[in-house]
DNA sequence: TATAAATGATAGTAAAGCTATTATTTTTGG
DNA sequence: CCAAAAATAATAGCTTTACTATCATTTATA
């Protein structure tokens, strides 16, 4: 048998399960291919209809709205991310080294999961980066905050908050330094690629620079010999 | 007399310059006070011109699009903020003082400048916080790139960066850490208001845990005893 | 004071963002 | 296996957004 990994998504997000059909699995699949090809605001619901090969209208039924589309397959990517790190870091004892494994899981190009056939996780990554903050930035904030919107981003949040604190209890900022780390780790990819002169990476363009840039700055801060 | 400040805008950005005529500083006023009040996925050049009293036809000879408005008044930000760290850290000899006075102007909220009749600042702070990324996280950000759209926003770093390495000449990532202080400021801002448990401050929300927050980050990395 | 430049008034178009209706499949429970 | 229910397809239509065009009128300026 095929082992599929499922991660389990706020109901109110949807108006019929996307994972459930045919159908729905491929909006999933071609929305994630759209929005990375052309940019959430040329993205509408007519191309994604023409791109799988059914209408308008038959999206509507699953989706409100393109923002909940985007919500969604965002939502999905915090929760695959959470279950690669327990994965990933599930038998490392030092948190020094759990750590550095969560900062190099967020800022290292993603590959594409097989274990979850209809979701390229690759491009996830890229629409995460270019589009993530998107999801948050509106005015409707606080009513999908009300509606747990944000719940598997809080969820990283708090796992990642508490390896900073096991590196060291005294440390007061461990929410808002675990913010930062992946909201930096996207906004440094995106800068070294089209804003590159915010940065101080070289043309190679390689992700391991801006790993080395968060250690550094992670690090110092967590393990500060001053204080 | 009056005394006015002017910014240097970049002539690509707008169709007739808004600087030079009533109806055109109208446009900047109300833009910013419209995009803030109702987030600029629902500002439309229509209400734009409903609120002003002209038409929209009146708006487009100034500004090809709204996306074109919000970088102008983005970039207009920068060079008004750049301006403010050069006048109040002019005197200022300690590099380590001047980078604590810039993280605090960067996180701190704005007053407005009575200098600048018709643009008011501290509604500008909160459009950039809100909608601040959304003038490079586009399809198109390498053309505009190529205007030089961003050339204010690099320049501030540029200058941030400068501070750093007066601080420390041997730190590797100065542009890095300047884009990171001023993305870092805005979202923490965001998320203490909006999704406060992306952080570690209290329901006072005072800005002032933000800049403690980045001192701590920004001086634990610049001046560190380990390296 | 003529003339050019800016503005106002109005109209119109294509696409985006939805909703509604009916016909046709597909699923599934008795 | 068949009938009812559910999902999908096909089509239409409506409002708003984003933008362009035209022409009359006001305002600035040589």
């Amino acid at each position: 048998m095929k082992l599929e990994v499922q991660i389990k998504m706020n109901q109110t997000l949807f108006l019929r399960d996307p994972e459930q059909s045919e159908l729905g699995r491929n909006i999933i699949k071609h929305s994630i291919q759209l929005i990375d090809k052309t940019g959430f605001e040329s993205f509408t619901f007519k191309k994604l209809a023409e791109a799988i090969g059914t209408t308008e209208a038959g999206i509507y039924r699953y989706f409100e709205n393109k923002h909940k589309l985007l919500v969604y397959i965002i939502s999905w990517y915090w929760g695959w991310l959470e279950f690669q790190i327990g994965y990933q870091t599930k038998n490392v004892q030092d948190p020094v080294t759990k750590l550095k494994q969560v900062i190099t899981l967020l800022a290292s190009n993603v590959e594409d999961d097989l274990m979850t056939s209809h979701v390229d996780e690759s491009l996830l990554h890229q629409i995460l980066i270019a589009e993530g903050s998107k999801s948050y930035l509106t005015k409707h904030v606080g009513e999908d905050n009300k509606q747990q919107y944000f719940k598997p981003y809080k969820d990283l949040c708090n796992t990642i908050g508490e390896i900073i604190l096991e590196c060291n209890p005294s440390y007061l900022y461990p929410h808002s330094l675990a913010s930062t780390i992946i909201e930096v780790a996207h906004l440094q990819n995106f800068f070294m690629h089209n804003l590159p002169s915010l940065t101080d990476f070289d043309k190679s363009k390689k992700e391991s620079q801006i790993i080395e840039f968060l250690n550094n700055l992670v690090f110092s801060s967590v393990i500060n010999k001053r204080s």
